[in-house]
This record gives C-alpha cells, structure tokens and sequence, in this order.
DNA sequence: TTGACATATGACAACTTGTCATATATAATG
DNA sequence: CATTATATATGACAAGTTGTCATATGTCAA
C-alpha cells in the first residue's frame, strides 16, 4: 500500500508515475523491472519513490490493483452474458484472455501479470480477502444462476469459484507454452466440478 | 539445465555446489538468493558458475528437481498408505506438509519452495511435461484404486490430480497467512471433486 | 614436447537497491 | 510580514547485484 504522501500527491502525478510503472511492467517480468527506469520516466527522484512506496513490490500491487477491478468487472459482465451460468462463463473467459494474453505486442500488461502470478497473490480478478472487496463478491455471486445447483450453502459456491480461478490462470500460463492440449484439459476439469453440484 | 561441463564435475563437487545453493535457497526467496553468497560457500569463481548454469533459475531447477521426487515418492507413499484413495491422500498430505512447513526453521526448504512456486513451474512432486517422469505419473495412476469411480479414461484422472494439486499448493500457501479457515476449505473443495466421479 | 582443447579464475563494467544529509517547498503561528 | 515547523523532494552514496572476458591453468593426444 502507498504511503500517505503519494495519496496526497496530485492526480495527475499519480497516474502518471503509475503509468510509467505500468509501461515498465508490461515489458519486462517483476524481477526485470527497474525502479530507475519507472522513476526516470516518471522524472521523479529516487528518495522520492521510496517515500511513497515501500518498494518495488508495493508499486506493482498498486499498479495491478486497477487492472484487477477492470478484470473482475469483465467477468461480471461475461457472467450476466451468460445468464448466470458461472461454468460457461469460466469456458468463456478462458478464451477471451487467451487471445489478449496471446497479442505479442511487446507492451502486454495482462500477458505479464499472468506469468508473475503466483501462489501467494490473491486472485486474477480480486483481491479477495481485502475486507473492502466483499461486496463486489457478493455482488458477484449473486448473479450466479443456481436454480439446477445442488449446493450446500454460499460457502461452497466460493470454493467453486475459486477452484475454477486457479484452473482458468493454470491453463492460461500453460496455454502461453502448450496452446493446443491444454484447452481440452481445462474444459474437462470445468465439466468435472460442474458434474459435481448439478447432479446430486 | 545445468551444462555437460557441470556433469562431469566430481559427484563430490557436484553435490558441493548443490548443498550451498540449497542452503540458500532454504533461507531466503529466489529472488532475494545470492549467487554471491553460494559460490563463495561452494568455494567456486563466478566464472566457474555460469561455466555450469546459465543463471539463478538454471541452478534453482536443478536443486528443487531432487526435491522435487522426494515429495513424489512421499506421495506415492501416502496413496498406498491410503489403499490407493487419492481424495484421502490429498487430505492426509496437506495435513502433514503443513506441518513440515510451518516448522519455523531459518533453514526451510520446503517452505520456500512452495513460496517461490508460480503458475509457470510444472508441479510440487514432479516435472510432469518432462518425458523421463511419464513412468513414474503412469506407476502413479495404477496405483489409485478406480473401482468406486466413474471415469471416462486415464485422461480425466489426469485432469483430477491436477486440480488437486493446484488445490493443494494454494491452500499451503494460503495457510501459511491464514491457518484458520484454510483447511475447512481446501477439504470442502477436495470433496466437490470426488462428489463428481463418485456419484454418476 | 608441443599443440589443442577443456576448464578455472577474478577483475571488470554496468547495473541494482535502499538510505540519508541536505535542500526546498508549504503551512502555521507570533 | 517574519519566523518557525512540518512536509516533501533531491541525488550522491554505499553496498550489493549480475554476466562477461582476457588470462591462466589444467589435461589429454599426437
């Protein structure tokens, strides 16, 4: 999290000293990335970076926050496109990002995010266990369809959710190496959870 | 993967080298380890390690491969314990890695293994894309006991245990942060796999 | 013994990061 | 308005990082 200072900061010096970390991390991975190259494009000082991040990993996490809730609000919509149904949905959406990841231009933020992603990041789509996110969830799962669903409570519709995230990010870091099979697979292990709540 | 230079080294230097990096990387993160701190400890030039390796990544792979089938062959230990239930022996090895992990040693390996694995890394027990393990996955497979299950083929099996083990390494990961709730999850999203090929 | 090749070395350039004394704003107060 | 506080900005700096490369030292075969 940034610090007060950089809150404090004008608009327009925020978006542009994110901007530049943006640009950065759509180049290069999160190790590769430079602080000297953000903050020479940025024309802010060194000393002054470090007063308003704590460092490199505080900057992405600020940076990707955004694109995060763009990301959320496009499920959302693939969601309501769906008509609630959360399977077809992730089916979807594997492929929507699959293109985006895909565009090998030599700026591509989401291509970059996907493969720094790791265990300990929270989500592609949300920071999840950020108390100020539990709305957009609940929101969220609300759209879902459940009426064919045999489902023990709200709980359980979240673990599903998050099951079919970590597949949907596996399959498309290994899509990035291995585009044919794993396509196939993906769909597969969908099915397999699907098949699990709808016929009990 | 490390040169034919390094392969021909004394097994003795080999396996020098490869403890000091191992006992790196058991203290810190990947990133935060030192090639420094490694050839100094293995009393090799710099010029010697990239003689060997072709960076840090190079040298990582290859100290985690070792690991890489302990945790396998553990594995495969706890199926057989489990008479060839694979739900159960999911459950069983999260309970006991958990604990492996949490010892609070500053020499962890494990820990930091299951820390610095990404989406890019093929697998907590074995490198699954890599032809020379195909043996050791289809020795795996024929050990689970498929009589109550309602498979399609050997694929969709596949496709069960790698669910399971990307359930898995996230749920490590997240009980690292947040103990509590953790395992109720991961044990509720286990069960919603097996729901599905148990019941059909 | 003399090449020819494989392997080892550490100094080196070119980076990296985080800190800190100093400078400059901006705000508050007498 | 002048003075004092406080907040913010700066870039030089130390201490580290990485990968390279000319040079040195092995080790074989001719």
């Amino acid at each position: 999290m940034p610090t007060v200072t950089f809150n404090n900061l004008s608009d327009e010096k925020k978006q542009c000293i994110l901007n530049a970390a943006k640009n950065e991390f759509s180049k290069v991975s999160f190790s590769e990335a430079s602080i000297n190259k953000i903050i020479k494009e940025a024309g802010i000082s060194r000393g002054s970076f470090y007063m308003y991040f704590i460092d490199k990993e505080d900057l992405y996490e600020t940076v990707i926050e955004n694109q995060l809730k763009k990301n959320f609000k496009f499920l959302r919509d693939e969601l309501i496109k769906s008509d609630g149904d959360i399977f077809k949905t992730y089916i979807n959406i594997y492929e929507i990002l699959l293109k985006k990841v895909n565009k090998n231009k030599t700026n591509n933020f989401n291509k970059h995010i996907l493969l720094n992603m790791n265990f300990k990041s929270d989500n592609l789509f949300i920071r999840k266990n950020k108390v100020q996110y539990k709305k957009y969830i609940d929101d969220f799962i609300n759209l879902i369809n459940t009426d064919n669903y045999n489902l023990e409570d709200k709980e359980e519709l979240l673990d599903i959710i998050d099951t079919l995230t970590l597949l949907l990010i596996h399959s498309l870091v290994k899509s990035l190496k291995n585009p044919s099979e794993v396509k196939v697979r993906y769909i597969r292990q969908v099915s397999i959870i699907e098949r699990s709540i709808k016929e009990r």
